[in-house]
DNA sequence: CTGAAAGCGCTTACAG
DNA sequence: CTGAAAGCGCTTACAG
């Protein structure tokens, strides 16, 4: 069923069918309540492709994100999703893998479609790549931070470091090492630099640095080679929460007392924190709030061009010391169950 | 920049541009590779709308599921993405929150868009339906029990709550109750049924079943609850591994030992499962594999149109059961960090 | 308020 | 192997 069969049955023309469809007060009401029926009763939907040829949006915009399986990445998705929802526009959802050959190929898939716009959570995307791709002139915000010639919003990683090392350092601790996800989370950067920082402020001798794979079983494995080998830290601050989990269960094997004798800190305080003994300090993230932010960003931009000819504005969000008793903290200060 | 254009400086015909883009070995390669020089030069890219106003297939596929935040699928989004994108589709992801009405909106929308084909996970979906909203004839794949006129995939939950059912009480468990989460997980009614099925067989009389809120304080509250005001059972078979952390939470709290006296085991088999104490017994789910099923399903239908010709298919996933300790299992099983 | 016509950017029989 | 032309299904000045 096309428009040219229902303007023939309305016995009308398709200028005046499309009309009501595009500029409905431009045409006599009864008209249009007749042509209406006769697309009811035929299930009529117009062509999208068709009409986007000639219309400007296509209320679609894309979401490039490293992987969905993420726990991070999947409630950026559902901030990007309920903004994109209330705009009337869809989102074309793309995992990158964090290969930048992926992220510039999807780039180009997406913008080939026409899409309004695109957010894209990348570590290494540049202005002068996005060019490359196309996409110099469209709307575009960046999750992560960029250089500083996009639009872009992420979440103060090194401001939240510094505050967690020094609260380790307040609760007396003073050798504190650092724990890393080596599969480069794009956060590892601003981590050590918050850390380093908050030790020179301090004026403590900086502790030492260990990267170890991913998830509980690296911070597992990555601890109990630690408590063989060195001397033990006071305190170790994960990058992960599941690092931290991984580092408790070594200390538990090893007969490590968490907190007495070393302190442990998280990263992304997950439901499970306040279950485990003790209950891990953790840092709150604003995950979907970033999603949400930058799916605003980008409306700003589709809906008025103007705004992207001024200086690119970018948007830091501030993440939550969420202090249990993993670290050695005394006061009652949060419990989830009362 | 446009296909006319790009003929007017390759000095050729837009039916010969064309053609390079759409049937490259039908063109003389000098004159391709000139074409193709141009196109390059000029950074074209063909109007994606323009182009499928002309093809038949759009290299989209839609997907819906209740939320997009929900822990498990997630991976199911994770499975049909990797499978997408294999077959050189990208995958528009739309959240239907489980609302029928939005159900049936977002189904119009995305056949509005002449997607290739649209995988839904619902739980009140029906053929009837489908029709309704005009996908009657389009490749479409059902995640979850249908009314069986449509091809579908899901997880047997019955049979595994079967099987665990059947585990509690080949350990000597006799009174066990059921713990599920009240906002109406789908999977529910499917694990009851499993569940009462093993104590029928068994001859055993039918335990309570208590319904909580979701998540570990929901678990928490309901056990706390249920130690306050009943007869401790011999084991709780929770909903979801959330669920079975509150119940143990709750049970450190009123000093009920785990597994000595109460059995407890839960359903996701999440990461945390092995870091609890004691670790807790669980059901492994192949989240990923039932995307990357529906997808494969979907493709089949959208290459092979005959295929749905005939009687609609089903696959049925089985989930496994994760022994550790929170069940009062005594032989050694299953260890993750050895 | 309505219609005839040109145009959006492509694809593909049809002739050569 | 290549080009002129019709057509995909819509939208919107332009006339009336």
């Amino acid at each position: 069923m096309n428009i040219k069969e229902i303007a023939r049955q309305a016995q009308v023309s398709v200028a005046t069918v499309s009309r009501v469809l595009n500029h409905p007060e431009l045409v006599q009401p009864e008209t249009r309540a007749h042509i209406l029926e006769v697309m009811a009763r035929h299930n009529y939907t117009p062509n999208w492709f068709a009409r986007r040829l000639n219309l400007a949006r296509t209320n679609t915009i894309a979401l490039l994100v490293p992987n969905i399986e993420g726990g991070i990445n999947q409630k950026v998705v559902a901030g990007v999703e309920s903004v994109a929802t209330k705009k009337g526009s869809t989102v074309l959802l793309c995992s990158t893998h964090g290969r930048p050959e992926e992220e510039d190929r999807l780039l180009r898939m997406v913008f080939d479609r026409r899409v309004d716009g695109v957010i894209c959570s990348s570590s290494n995307l540049t202005q002068a790549r996005l060019n490359e791709c196309g996409l110099g002139s469209s709307a575009f915000v960046l999750i992560g931070q960029g250089d500083g010639e996009m639009t872009a919003c992420y979440i103060n990683f090194e401001g939240i470091a510094y505050k967690m090392t020094q609260h380790l350092l307040g609760l007396g601790r003073r050798r504190i090492d650092l724990l890393l996800d080596e599969t480069g989370h794009s956060r590892n950067d601003p981590i050590i630099s918050g850390y380093r920082r908050a030790l020179l402020d301090a004026d403590v001798q900086q502790g030492h640095i260990h990267m170890a794979a991913g998830g509980l079983r690296g911070g597992y494995l990555a601890a109990r080679r630690l408590f063989a080998t060195e001397t033990l830290p006071d305190a170790i601050f994960a990058g992960s929460d599941d690092l931290a989990f991984g580092v408790m269960k070594a200390a538990r094997d090893d007969g490590v007392d968490i907190p007495a004798r070393l302190a442990v800190v998280g990263f992304d305080d997950s439901l499970l924190c306040d279950l485990v003994t003790p209950e891990l300090t953790s840092i709150e993230q604003p995950s979907k709030r970033l999603g949400m932010v930058a799916a605003r960003l980008l409306f700003d931009l589709i809906e008025d061009a103007q705004i992207a000819e001024t200086v690119p504005q970018e948007v830091v969000l501030q993440p939550k010391l969420k202090i249990r008793r993993s670290c050695g903290n005394k006061k009652y200060i949060h419990e989830l169950f009362d």
